[in-house]
DNA sequence: CTTGATTTAATAATCATACAAAATAACCAA
DNA sequence: TTGGTTATTTTGTATGATTATTAAATCAAG
């Protein structure tokens, strides 16, 4: 609505940081390396890294980018670097957890039920109040565009389009509360949960069973009444929670 | 409680981190500097930095400690660097506001009250919720350090006294919630909040005037009625909002 | 033996320089 | 205009040398 510049042909719209760490640079190849091998627990928490000499030489890079490496795995929390005792891999506590790149490592690495439930708690918490205040203090653009969404998801055919649709109208509820603190912690967890919504989705044998939950909190929002917009968006997660830990069982 | 090895004279018990942006590492003056200027809008999304040889010229480090810091920039979510095009300050909506040194930044840069009710908002969703969590889940060991806290608040003798023991009673009960994703998001926003605490308490003429809700909050976990302790937690964090706007319209 | 200051040595931190890779922009040909 | 090719700019990577930091070893005094 706001930003879209012109023709601009395919602009990836999903997609909005493409995580430095994925791939190419030999850098980012450092810190997918080493930022796996913590949180898998092949490093523990207290052990010296080899110095950077030897480190670079393990993972045939020069310490120039070894080091740019580091800094960003420090930047998260994860190392702690001295001169003459050399790199130190953190406490756990003082983990960045929040960090996207951190997030999705846990995903690769141990998709327990437990790390799921665990973000599935933190959508319990900031979704329904997120709708409640989304409720209260909505601009009438802001709730344009969750109408827009919910139109989508109607207007689906797929369930490509739908997952779409569907992340769409929760981040336009997010954004509605015009607290970007809230949309960042919304979009961390959310990409993390991705993972695990396409199981999620699977699972209904119709992906459109959700619509009417989706239509309740549009309604409410809508409606300007708080509470049961928060009512509306509880039950929602609350059903995907469920809908996921059937399609975890299913497969465990 | 858990880590306090031996005599070991006086260690920093709260600066768990240490930013490393506050140091005086060079590259992380290069973070510190590049970084508060984005935040603060003197470079705009969009704009294009001046090429690293020159920049680096302006910072007075050497091209080396300039590009170890631009990836942690990069890893903030602040700049993305393309070969032949140069580094350029990313959209505000690709931030990573719940980094702790971009929120930092903005204490430092904008404390309008705008952005306290925002991480105040943030409290009043997740404390309430934490509270209930650990009502229902704690262990034993988990109340006992809750109560530990409380005792602490209880004698403290003065204002530094008390803060401590009030973050620890806080965090403890996030603790708990045995959610790490919930205790670093708290943990963010509670540093970020302390920049503002001291002045809300030093309204209070006596600083052990929440001392009963918190009584509140533990009796609440200690009998394991999470209904209970959702309500007395918001009672406390709306109070504690309440303090922080009369400080704040007191200075203002 | 203990204590405190001093030296030593290992390591990260920084710098300077060179070269490689990527990608925009300019160019040229059809 | 269109399509491909070359040039050129900027980041990316590599290497080696130097400096700063600091844990540990050493030494000197009490």
């Amino acid at each position: 609505m706001t930003k879209r510049s012109a023709p601009s042909p395919r602009i990836p719209l999903r997609r909005p940081s493409a995580s430095i760490t994925s791939s190419r640079s030999l850098y980012g190849h450092v810190v997918h390396e080493l930022g796996r091998r913590i949180i898998e627990g092949g490093i523990k928490p207290g052990e010296l890294l080899p110095r950077e000499e030897l480190l670079a030489e393990e993972l045939r890079v020069s310490r120039t980018a070894l080091r740019e490496g580091m800094k960003v795995l420090s930047a998260k929390g994860l190392v702690e670097s001295r001169p003459k005792v050399g790199t130190r891999v953190r406490d756990a506590r003082a983990w960045h957890q929040l960090d996207a790149d951190i997030l999705a490592w846990r995903c690769e690495l141990m998709p327990t039920e437990d790390f799921v439930r665990k973000l599935a708690d933190m959508r319990e918490v900031i979704e329904p109040s997120a709708a409640a205040a989304a409720a209260k203090y909505r601009t009438y653009e802001q709730l344009q565009s969750i109408e827009q969404a919910y139109a989508a998801m109607e207007a689906a055919i797929d369930l490509d389009e739908w997952t779409d649709a569907d992340l769409a109208f929760h981040e336009a509820v997010l954004s509605a509360t015009n607290n970007e603190l809230m949309v960042s912690l919304f979009s961390v967890i959310e990409s993390a949960l991705a993972t695990f919504f396409a199981l999620s989705a699977r699972t209904a044998r119709n992906f459109k069973d959700a619509l009417p939950l989706h239509g309740e909190v549009l309604d409410a929002i809508r409606r300007s009444e708080p509470d049961a917009a928060r009512r509306a968006m509880l039950a929602m997660v609350e059903e995907s929670r469920t809908n996921m830990q059937k399609a975890s069982s299913a497969r465990g």
